[in-house]
DNA sequence: AAGGCGGGGGT
DNA sequence: ACCCCAGCCTT
């Protein structure tokens, strides 16, 4: 079903230039900003993103630098920022525009298409916005902003209906300012129709197109199928200390959290005895052990329940887990990405005075 | 087409 | 609790 906006196009401009957010990658059109700062916003708020991209830009001035980075300095840049491979497939990409582009990203759609981590919409917003070409850039915002205005009761979390938004943008899309249309829709979207609660309607230049405002089902739309629940896993976390460092494991490449640090963990709440016992078969029987209390993660399709140990370790006369490493505070405050996860125990950690173990 | 992949803020 | 966020990749 073809719907028209180009009725929405003059009104949106006019509004979008006088209410335009003033964000850090809008200061100067450099298209690595445009893509560093579009690749962090995927799935992620604005206000989480603005403390990550100024440092991420300082860290790594130009697209070589980044091809260049080691992964470990590159994950600590994103730690907190979550989707972790959204940074190793930039990389990625930048890898392949040194190798391919000369180091600029290419002022072409497809081209911008088939590199690591950018879809239809990072392509979209990279060819409008950092190149000024008619495209659009249909994210939640877009979808969210004009099935209310059309009354579309289309399920947008399909496909089908995200490409035929994006097909009746294209016919509209403004020659000059293709940039601002799309960028004008986010905003409006992010600020005053909003996803969660009432939408300002008063407020918005588009109210008087709006169906959704005329029959009052600005709640009802966009229309997005529930999702599955969350499934339920509970841990026990091993703060393991010896001379004031800190056992830390690599996770598997693959998968949650995939390539990050974590305290050594195991299946299941374990009780003060059986922990004993697992102690006991890694032959350590010199130690003392504290109990650290639980702490609950949610990402979106597991939730952790976690168990703390703190065992404080005297002697240490072997290898205990393969992999395993000792971490000081700093190595985990500068050095090493943990997941957010682990917080309530990192930030115990951290929060500590200096141990002196001399006078 | 469906599911995996973080973390946080709003209601 | 449940919602969704400047989505993309793999299966």
């Amino acid at each position: 079903m073809k719907t028209d906006y180009s009725y929405i196009v003059e009104d949106l401009l006019n509004w979008y230039s006088e209410n335009k957010r003033i964000l850090p990658w809008r200061e100067k059109p450099d298209p690595y900003y445009i893509w560093v700062s579009e690749i962090m916003l995927q799935q992620t708020r604005v206000e989480a993103v603005k403390g990550y991209f100024s440092r991420f830009i300082s860290a790594f001035p130009t697209i070589k630098a980044l091809s260049e980075a080691p992964e470990e300095q590159l994950l600590k840049l994103w730690e907190g920022l979550g989707y972790y491979n959204r940074v190793r497939n930039m990389q990625k990409a930048a890898q392949t525009i040194v190798a391919d582009y000369n180091g600029s990203l290419p002022a072409d759609y497809t081209a911008l298409l088939k590199l690591s981590g950018i879809g239809s919409y990072t392509a979209g917003a990279i060819a409008s916005i950092a190149f000024k070409m008619p495209v659009p850039a249909v994210d939640g915002n877009v979808l969210r902003v004009t099935k209310r205005l059309s009354g579309s009761y289309d399920d947008i979390t399909q496909p089908k209906v995200k490409k035929e938004l994006e097909t009746d943008l294209l016919a509209v899309m403004p020659g000059n300012r293709s940039g601002d249309f799309n960028q004008a829709l986010m905003d409006l979207g992010a600020t005053i129709c909003i996803p969660n609660g009432k939408p300002l309607c008063d407020a918005c230049p588009l109210a008087k197109f709006c169906i959704a405002f005329q029959q009052n089902i600005t709640s009802d739309l966009p229309v997005r199928p529930s999702k599955k629940s969350r499934r339920l896993e509970n841990r026990t976390i091993l703060v393991l200390e010896y001379q004031d460092k800190f056992a830390i494991m690599k996770r598997p490449s693959k998968g949650l959290l995939a390539g990050l640090w974590e305290f050594p963990n195991l299946d299941g709440h374990l009780s003060i005895e059986k922990t004993e016992g697992l102690l006991k078969e890694y032959r350590i029987f010199s130690y003392s052990m504290e109990l650290l209390g639980s702490a609950k993660h949610i990402f979106s399709h597991v939730e952790w329940h976690m168990l703390g140990y703190r065992i404080k370790l005297f002697s240490l006369e072997h290898e205990i887990w393969d992999g395993m490493i000792w971490a000081s505070k700093k190595d985990l405050q500068y050095t090493f990405t943990l997941p957010t996860a682990f917080s309530a125990y990192t930030k115990q950690i951290i929060a500590e005075k200096e141990q002196h173990t001399k006078c």
